[in-house]
DNA sequence: TTCATGTATGTTAGTGTTCACTAACTTTGT
DNA sequence: ACAAAGTTAGTGAACACTAACATACATGAA
């Protein structure tokens, strides 16, 4: 499924629009507006606005894959690791705010299935590469053992999440990475031995 | 601003639709269908959709703030007090999971103004007791000092935020109440002392 | 070089469906 | 008699989506 650098351009419109004004913005109308075409024209790229949807969130899910595999690679000792993975979400998403949608959008979305799962993986992808640091941190004895490592992951991610929310709903008006840094700083000072 | 009877009822359903199937399928038709009248029968209550939705904001913040706030005079031990507030809250959205929306919608609703408020009030509410208790506890020496109050409370906040997010997909298919007290309680531990 | 043909990407002008909401009337209980 | 709470039968607006047609550009044979 490769996607083509027109349906990026659109799918990135797609996202600007949910993330400014909310899901209810995305309308075929205002997003055909955005890009400058009419409604019509964007069924020349996806054969439904659902689609549109589903196809954002497989392109970020790889993204974020190959971006926190990267990042791994680049950072053998775990504490370093999840400090240098959440500095590259938060740049990310620093850089593509129109992505933050993904974050927030579950739990009340619910619009298809197709939707619910794509945004499902983006959280998996994610999970996956947290828990395989902490995992590592805890053998090395870097992090404490006194919990388990999913319960240490989910403290994080919930963390995180929440100052992902929160930067949204100020209107992104702070500096994400460095408040960011902080914070997931503390937590890991937190579980560490 | 007093909520009658009826409105009650009707606050309830329109909850219901939006934790079952997502905001989309809050619908003046669907919302009639479960109470069992017509469409037309809901304006005898409410002057717009939006007031529904609004009113119910405002009836679980009133709610929540006076429950947390007896929840804080029964237990003065600030560690025990915030295990305490969280057992309320699980056990609260356990017995009215028609309410679980209000935690979600932030961030990706933005249908009105007035909605947005009345979620982020609910965020406010429950930041401030939590806050409260864990100032205290630094007060006391029960908690680490190492990191502000604020930073501590948003890590357990975001924990707490998770596990309801993560209960919800699952379809409330996890005893919320006990797996929320051992998370609340090792985020707790590794804040202490 | 010329020109036919194909493909990609637009346009106009609609479709039927669903939406939130309303006017006018009816029933029920005090 | 009156008010509260319901009904029927609609409204215009917004929605996602489509059929038919138009244009631009690349390829390659005459």
């Amino acid at each position: 499924m490769d996607i083509k650098p027109r349906q990026l351009e659109i799918i990135e419109a797609a996202g600007q629009l949910v993330t400014e004004d909310g899901f209810a913005a995305l309308t075929t109308k205002r997003l055909a507006e955005r890009m400058h075409f009419t409604e019509a024209a964007l069924y020349r790229h996806f054969k439904s606005k659902e689609e549109i949807l589903v196809t954002m969130l497989h392109h970020l899910a790889a993204n974020m894959d190959e971006r926190l595999a990267r990042v791994a690679e680049e950072h053998p000792d775990p504490m370093e690791r999840v400090g240098a993975m959440f500095d590259s979400q938060f740049a990310f998403f620093q850089k593509h705010p129109q992505y933050l949608m993904a974050i927030f959008a579950t739990g009340m979305l619910e619009a298809s299935h197709g939707i619910d799962a794509g945004i499902e993986r983006i959280m998996v992808v994610k999970r996956r590469h947290l828990l395989n640091a902490i995992k590592e941190g805890q053998r090395s004895g870097a992090f404490t053992s006194d919990h388990p490592a999913d319960t240490l992951a989910h403290i994080i991610m919930g963390t995180f999440r929440l100052h992902m929310l929160q930067w949204r709903m100020s209107g992104r008006s702070f500096d994400v990475r460095k408040k960011g840094k902080a914070l997931i700083g503390a937590a890991l000072d937190l579980i560490t031995n």
